[in-house]
DNA sequence: GCCAAGTGCGCC
DNA sequence: AAAGGGCGCACTTGGC
C-alpha cells in the first residue's frame, strides 16, 4: 500500500504538466481558471448544507401519499365502469405501469401511442385521463418527494448536504444528486421546508431573463439588444411582434404566449414540438399552422437570431461558451443551446467564486442553494440587507464579465424560506 | 437480489 | 430543410 501511495504521488507532477499542455492546446485555460476559482465556493455550498424542516416535509408528503391512494381507488372504479371488472387480462391495472396504462387506454378507444402528459392533453376531457394525470402528480410527490427523501437529512446538522457536481452537465452547468436540490417542486409547500432557524433568514436572488440576454449578446441581434438597452421586457416585445399589436395593447395572455415563444423557439423547437410545449407548460392550444406562423414571425422579428447558428461553419463539431468552455456537438440543437446555457453557467460560477473570495463582507452568510440562474444564501437576520447587496453585487458582476453588450439584472428578496415567505 | 433499459416527470 | 436544450430519480419490466 505504501508503494502504491508513493506511486500515486509520483505520477501527479508529470500529469499536471501534460494535462496543462493539453488544456492550453485546446484553448481551455480560461475555463480551467474559472472552474478552479469556483471549486472552493462549491465545497463551501456542500459543506454549509441547506436548512431544512423535516416535520413540514413529512406533513406535505403524508398528504400526497393519501391523495395517491384515494386517486388509485377512483381510477380502479372508473376503469371498471368503462371496461368491466378485472380490467386487463384478468387483473387490475397497475397505474404506475406505463405499458399497462397504455393498453387500457387503447382498449377503451383512445388513439395514443404513449401515455405522457402532453399526449394525454389531447384527451383531457376524458374522465379517466383527467384522473390519471392527477394520480401521476400525487404519485410523483409521494414517491420522488415522499418520506424516503428524508434519508438525506443529516443526523447531526439536520440539514441537506447534497452532492454538488461542479461540471455535471455537458454544457458546463452544475448538477446535483443525493438528493437533487435542483428539481424540488415549485409548489410553495415544498419550498417552504427549506427554512433557516430563529435569528437567521434566507436571501433569494435570481437573474432576470438571463437566457434571452445571453442569446442577444451572442447573436448580436440588434432588436433584442436595443430592447434590453431600453430596459424593456422582452416577452412584451415578442408578444407585440408576433401578434402584430401595439406594445401597450399586449395582454397578460399575450405575454404568456410570448414566453412560450421565446423559451421554446430560441433553442430550435419545430412547430409540432412548440404546440405541445405551449399546451403543457402554458395551457395554450395551438394548431400546427398557428405554431408555424408564430415561429416564422418570431424569426422575422429577430433576424440576428435566425442568422446566428447558421452563420457558423456548417461542419463545425465544437462550440464554445463565453469563458471558452468547449463542447463537441453532434446535433444542431446542441449547437444552438450550449453557448447560451453554458455562458449562463460561466457567469454563475464566477459569481460563486466572487462570493467565496469576498466573504469577509458578510461573515454570517453561507450559500445554501444554487439552481442554474438563482442563488440562495442564509445569514443572520441583522445582516440581511448587507448580505442581499453583497449577493447581488457578486451575481451581477460575475455574469457581467461575460456579457459586454447587454446589462445583467439580478432580483433579490429577503425572506423566511425558499417559497418567499416575507420575514 | 442486482442490473439495465424504458417510461415518465420534477426543475432550470 | 429540419431539429428545444440540460439534468436526477422513481417505478416497472425482463434477464441473470
Amino acid at each position: 500500500m505504501l508503494d502504491y501511495a508513493a506511486q500515486d504521488a509520483t505520477v501527479l507532477l508529470p500529469l499536471f504538466t501534460i494535462l496543462t499542455e493539453q488544456l492550453e492546446a485546446a484553448g481551455l485555460l480560461r475555463a480551467l481558471k474559472l472552474e478552479s476559482r469556483a471549486l472552493p465556493a462549491v465545497a463551501w455550498l456542500a459543506h454549509a448544507g441547506a436548512p431544512f424542516d423535516s416535520d413540514g416535509w413529512r406533513a406535505v408528503s403524508d398528504k400526497a401519499y393519501g391523495e395517491q391512494l384515494e386517486l388509485a381507488e377512483e381510477l380502479d372504479a372508473l376503469a371498471t365502469d368503462l371496461h368491466g371488472p378485472n380490467t386487463l387480462f384478468g387483473r387490475t391495472v397497475n397505474w404506475d405501469s406505463a405499458p399497462q396504462v397504455l393498453r387500457l387506454l387503447q382498449e377503451i378507444g383512445l388513439d395514443v401511442t404513449d401515455t405522457r402528459e402532453e399526449t394525454l392533453a389531447q384527451h383531457r376531457e376524458h374522465p379517466l385521463v383527467t384522473k390519471l394525470v392527477a394520480y401521476r402528480e400525487a404519485a410523483k410527490r409521494a414517491g420522488t418527494y415522499g418520506l424516503d427523501w428524508l434519508r438525506f437529512v443529516h443526523p447531526l446538522t439536520g440539514r441537506i448536504h447534497a452532492d454538488w457536481r461542479q461540471i455535471g452537465a455537458a454544457s458546463g452547468r452544475m448538477a446535483c444528486t443525493r438528493p437533487n436540490l435542483q428539481n424540488i417542486p415549485r409548489d410553495p409547500r415544498y419550498r417552504a421546508c427549506f427554512r433557516p432557524g430563529k435569528g437567521r433568514v434566507l436571501v433569494k436572488a435570481d437573474y432576470s431573463q438571463i437566457g434571452l440576454r445571453i442569446a442577444a449578446e451572442l447573436s448580436g441581434d440588434a432588436r433584442m439588444l436595443a430592447a434590453f438597452a431600453r430596459g424593456d421586457d422582452l416577452h412584451g416585445l415578442t408578444a407585440s411582434s408576433v401578434l402584430g399589436k401595439a406594445p401597450d395593447a399586449v395582454t397578460k395572455e399575450d405575454r404568456q404566449l410570448a414566453k412560450a415563444v421565446n423559451f421554446g423557439l430560441l433553442y430550435g423547437m419545430g412547430p409540432a414540438a412548440f404546440a405541445d410545449y405551449a399546451r403543457t407548460a402554458y395551457g395554450l392550444t395551438l394548431t400546427n399552422d398557428e405554431a408555424k406562423t408564430l415561429r416564422d414571425r418570431f424569426f422575422a422579428a429577430y433576424p440576428g437570431l435566425k442568422r446566428w447558428p447558421r452563420s457558423q461553419p456548417a461542419g463545425a463539431v465544437e462550440v464554445r461558451t463565453a469563458s471558452g468552455r468547449r463542447r463537441v456537438v453532434e446535433h444542431f440543437t446542441e449547437k444552438l443551446n450550449t453557448p447560451v446555457q453554458g455562458t449562463g453557467a460561466d457567469g454563475l460560477k464566477l459569481a460563486l467564486a466572487l462570493m467565496r473570495e469576498t466573504r469577509h463582507r458578510c461573515p454570517s452568510a453561507v450559500p445554501v442553494l444554487v439552481v442554474h440562474d438563482e442563488v440562495e444564501i442564509e445569514c443572520q437576520a441583522d445582516e440581511a440587507e448587507r448580505a442581499r447587496d453583497w449577493l447581488v453585487d457578486c451575481m451581477q458582476s460575475g455574469m457581467q464579465q461575460f456579457l459586454r453588450q447587454v446589462s445583467v439584472t439580478v432580483e433579490a428578496l429577503i425572506c423566511r424560506d425558499w417559497s418567499g415567505t416575507p420575514v
